[in-house]
RNA sequence: GCAGGGGUAGCCAAGUGGUCAACGGCGCAGGGUUUAGGACCCUGUCUCACAGGAGUUCGCCGGUUCGAAUCCGGUCCCCUGCACCA
């Protein structure tokens, strides 16, 4: 055990001891809701990938914490799901033993990073206590009519021996097992997530997101708006709806295609010889199976049906074939193909030798024949009173004008489908249904929840082992009292996890499942922080409850996660790490070498928090350097007289770790927190303000080394839990009395030092050197120009060393209200110089004199030595 | 095809108009210290120059600007997600 495992070990337990980051709900104060998702405790130890995460999270919940507000950072367990099921039938342990030992060590793991949860808030999912409220739930959501029973064509992973949602295939293969996915047709529970979704498209401009996930959740809910028109079947009462986005072509349609599973195909093979109809029965078959089985059709086929169509818009019979491009899933299982203006019905056209009419063109008049199809926009030709006019716009007035004949309507299509939540597996929360002979379907009365896990199964590996349970099985009516039976299945872990984080907010309610008031104050989450492999799954179901639960009357915000994070990925050897993939760096390694905080500081410091880094041994060894430097400050004499340089360090280190920590730079805070500890570490005394500041801006990422050090120099524990620094106005004791004090920090914050010189008029400011053109930038850019300016031109020092240009001032004065985002530069040429010496002149009438630095004074000296005051302001 | 994100020195990676020859880390080189090995500390690390300094760089080509890694247009390449969506 190295000296700092023991030392991380001995603050982890005044930790918990003390119960210090447990926090209440208090309505007074300024909350900060900070969560990451919740993990499937597997049994596997913790390995870097993981500790990242849990890093960058607690180091947002401690930074917040540090700056005062009330944080609620709570940890849980999304404990159902298949793992647990299949070592129960591998290994004969029961999967809720199997699961809560994991859980144990797992937040045994957790303690040892030294995360700062309030594990007084800790869930499981597959407790009782709260999958009773999934259940309750479930009876809330049927009652309101977002949860149904339907037959339908579901996927069947025949691996996991249970249904999937959609969201859960991935390229026809099972997200967890990668199997094949059978189609099957059978009855199961839906949620109506359909029902939302316009909102959930349209709140996704609300929040801060990564782009990129809310680039999926849209293409996932595929809203698509368009035109339905309907095409009347000739010599029949019948018609054909289809949708399209393109009714600008529809004077160019010579034909419809409809879907392999179309109604329409019984009424062709009705109409049709016996042996076309078998033809055209045979090849629907192949398609749809093609379709069902394969990603891609490669070869786009199809067959006339013998029906024909009226183009509503030109009145033409017009073919309808058959094809197996086509799904029955989407829109209304037909299109009207437009050759000239779509590649795959040009394809088609061409190869069933098909007409092809333009009716679209750029150059405003038609070039037929066509050698290709042109999908753009341009002028309409061929198209009747239409012709002439642009096709954008005909895209109105054509569904009008086919409107008023009752011929189409503007429609909405989605590729969303509903949430299909029924699993044929033990391990997660019953679905609350009973099945009646007399009554039907019964659900199941919210007294008699929970309806609880039975322990008589048996796991064989074959079928759902509920059904194995005579007691689970046989139960009475509630609606009757005759003996009935209980539903199987069981709903998708992604249910629980679609609430978990309203349940924190009031963990240990018996009465509901979350207090609407709490969960009011709470939500939303301030900072989610999780993977990206959830952006269609876990992310949008919980949108979807949030929003369901609102019009229930259950909560009173429209969307969970204000704020959503994905942090990126560790790899070793050029794969992401796993246990499967035996690449791990696991934490007990890291532990013994280095301690926790190393691990902790180069993990967060090593890139950008969302990218993916590369595992490297060796790198690890600088921040070993620099966390030891950190530890050493608590060893070297200090003094309790900040000096001005030291002092001047610490306002732009803590300017510059909180600027970077609001954007989420936590890379950058870390870099910039241990070169302030170098520099501290290369003194040879060291200011106690200046060491107890580096201990709290260190906290957020080594916490451990932050409470050693803070103690040491002689303060009451928890550094955790003090004010985080605060830097110039608030930091300076309005009595101090030094001569003059030094601000290198005016780079990024001139507004604190106007601040401070209205303030504290009496202290004389001093600012560097190298500094001034920024400030003076900055100066300009506040609009505090006038008399800051005239005290800085004043200055024989300020004309003397710099060269000014002067776009920034021109720009400026004519336009005052603008950012100027110019100014000094070094290596002017001459005549450039002079124009804007002249210019400075003129804009703030004062002479400027400009000159070359000849003096011998290198560059590199001049770093090295303590930069001088150049300008006294007041 | 549609959508999102990228291309910076040997490697990783900061850097969104002037404090940029470009933070930091790794690697490499020299020195110190210690040493069984290692670990640690300092210095250097685009090219030329003893140095002051000079030259040439941020995928490629153009443009805007007094000034571009940074802004604009074009182009090439890479990654990620969805993909028969009418």
């Amino acid at each position: 055990m190295s000296d700092f495992q023991e030392i991380e070990r001995k603050w982890q337990q005044r930790w918990e001891d003390a119960e210090a980051f447990t926090v209440e709900t208090d309505t007074s104060a300024t909350k900060f809701y900070n969560l990451e998702m919740f993990p499937y405790p597997s049994g596997y130890g913790l390995h870097m990938g993981h500790i990242r995460n849990y890093a960058i999270g607690d180091a947002i919940a401690r930074y917040k914490r540090l700056q005062g507000y009330n944080v609620l950072y709570p940890m849980g367990w999304d404990a159902f799901g298949l793992p647990a099921e299949n070592a129960a039938i591998k290994h004969d342990i029961y999967p809720a033993e199997h699961t809560y030992n994991a859980i144990a060590q797992l937040k045994s793991s957790m303690e040892r990073i030294g995360l700062s949860y309030d594990w007084s808030r800790e869930i499981a999912t597959c407790d009782p206590a709260y999958y009773k409220w999934n259940q309750w739930l479930f009876l809330q959501l049927y009652k309101n009519g977002l949860i149904y029973r339907d037959t339908a064509t579901i996927n069947w992973c025949p691996s996991c021996h249970t249904v999937l949602a959609n969201e859960q295939v991935e390229q026809g293969q099972c997200w967890r097992c990668d199997s094949e996915i059978e189609m099957q047709k059978l009855e199961q529970w839906f949620v109506k997530t359909t029902a939302y979704a316009d909102e959930l498209v349209d709140d996704l401009e609300h929040i801060d997101w990564p782009e990129r996930i809310k680039a999926m959740q849209r293409n996932w809910i595929g809203r698509s708006e368009g035109t339905v028109v309907i095409f009347p079947i000739v010599d029949t009462a019948a018609q054909l709806d289809v949708f399209t986005t393109r009714i600008d072509t529809i004077f160019g349609c010579t034909y419809v295609a409809i879907a392999p599973d179309h109604p329409l195909i019984e009424t062709a093979q009705e109409q049709t010889d016996k042996q076309t109809a078998q033809k055209i029965r045979q090849f629907a078959e192949t398609a749809l199976k093609e379709q069902r089985f394969e990603k891609e059709t490669t070869d786009k086929q199809g067959m006339f049906t013998g029906l024909y169509a009226r183009n509503p818009a030109t009145q033409e019979a017009i073919p309808i074939y058959v094809a197996n491009f086509v799904l029955g899933t989407y829109g209304s299982g037909a299109i009207m193909a437009v050759p000239a203006h779509d590649e795959r019905d040009f394809a088609f056209a061409t190869a069933y030798d098909l007409p092809i009419r333009q009716v679209i063109s750029q150059e405003g008049e038609s070039q037929e024949p066509l050698q290709e199809s042109y999908t753009g926009y341009g002028t309409l030709v061929q198209s009747g009173q239409f012709s002439g006019q642009e096709s954008v716009t005909a895209i109105d007035t054509i569904t009008d004008w086919l409107a008023e004949q009752n011929l189409a309507y503007h429609s909405v299509q989605y590729k969303l489908k509903d949430w299909l939540i029924s699993r044929q597996r033990y391990w997660g929360t019953p679905i609350p249904a009973i099945y009646c002979d007399r009554c039907g379907i019964v659900l199941v009365p919210e007294e008699q929840l929970p309806v609880e896990l039975p322990d008589d199964v048996s796991f064989t590996g074959e079928g759902n082992p509920l059904e194995t349970s005579e007691t689970f099985i046989k139960t009475t009516c509630p609606h009757c009292g005759q003996s009935a039976q209980r539903e199987t299945d069981t709903m998708d872990t992604f249910f629980d996890s679609s609430w978990y984080f309203l349940r924190y907010c009031d963990p240990h309610n018996t009465q509901q499942p979350f207090d609407t008031d709490i969960s009011n104050h709470w939500l939303p989450v301030d900072q989610y922080i999780g993977g990206a492999e959830h952006a269609v799954m876990h992310l949008l179901y919980a949108r979807f409850f949030t929003k369901a639960l609102r019009d229930l009357g259950y909560l009173s915000f429209s969307e969970p996660f204000q704020r959503l994070f994905n942090q990126g990925v560790v790899h070793k050897d050029g794969v992401s790490m796993s246990k499967s993939k035996g690449n791990v760096i696991s934490q007990e390694h890291i532990e013994e070498q280095f301690g926790i905080d190393t691990g902790r500081l180069y993990l967060v410091s090593v890139a950008s928090p969302e990218k993916d880094i590369e595992w490297d041994d060796s790198d690890i060894k600088g921040t070993y350097r620099s966390l030891k430097k950190l530890y050493s400050l608590a060893d070297k004499p200090t003094t309790h007289q900040n000096d001005d340089k030291t002092l001047s360090k610490q306002h732009k280190a803590i300017a510059d770790v909180t600027e970077y920590m609001e954007q989420f730079q936590l890379n950058k805070a870390v870099n910039t927190v241990l070169s302030f500890v170098d520099y501290l570490y290369n003194l040879e005394t060291v200011p106690l303000p200046a060491a107890e500041a580096a201990a709290l801006l260190a906290n957020p990422f080594a916490p451990h080394a932050s409470e050693e050090l803070w103690e040491k120099l002689g303060n009451t524990p928890f550094a955790s839990l003090q004010q985080w620094p605060s830097c110039l106005s608030e930091y300076i004791d309005p009595t101090y009395e030094a001569e003059d004090l030094f601000i290198e920090t005016v780079y990024r914050d001139i507004r604190e030092v106007s601040k401070l010189v209205q303030k504290y008029s009496h202290i004389k400011i001093i600012v560097a050197a190298e500094w001034r053109h920024a400030l003076y930038r900055q100066i300009v850019s506040i609009g505090r120009q006038d008399d800051l300016i005239q005290q800085l031109m004043a200055h024989e020092q300020f004309r003397q060393h710099h060269d000014f240009t002067v776009k920034a001032a021109q720009r400026y004065q004519d336009n005052p209200g603008a950012i100027p985002t110019t100014l000094i530069g070094q290596k002017r040429e001459q005549q450039v110089l002079e124009r804007e010496k002249a210019r400075i002149a003129d804009t703030f009438g004062a002479t400027v004199s400009l000159c070359k630095e000849e003096d011998a004074e290198s560059k590199k000296k001049e770093r090295a030595e303590p930069m001088k005051p150049a300008i006294v302001l007041r």
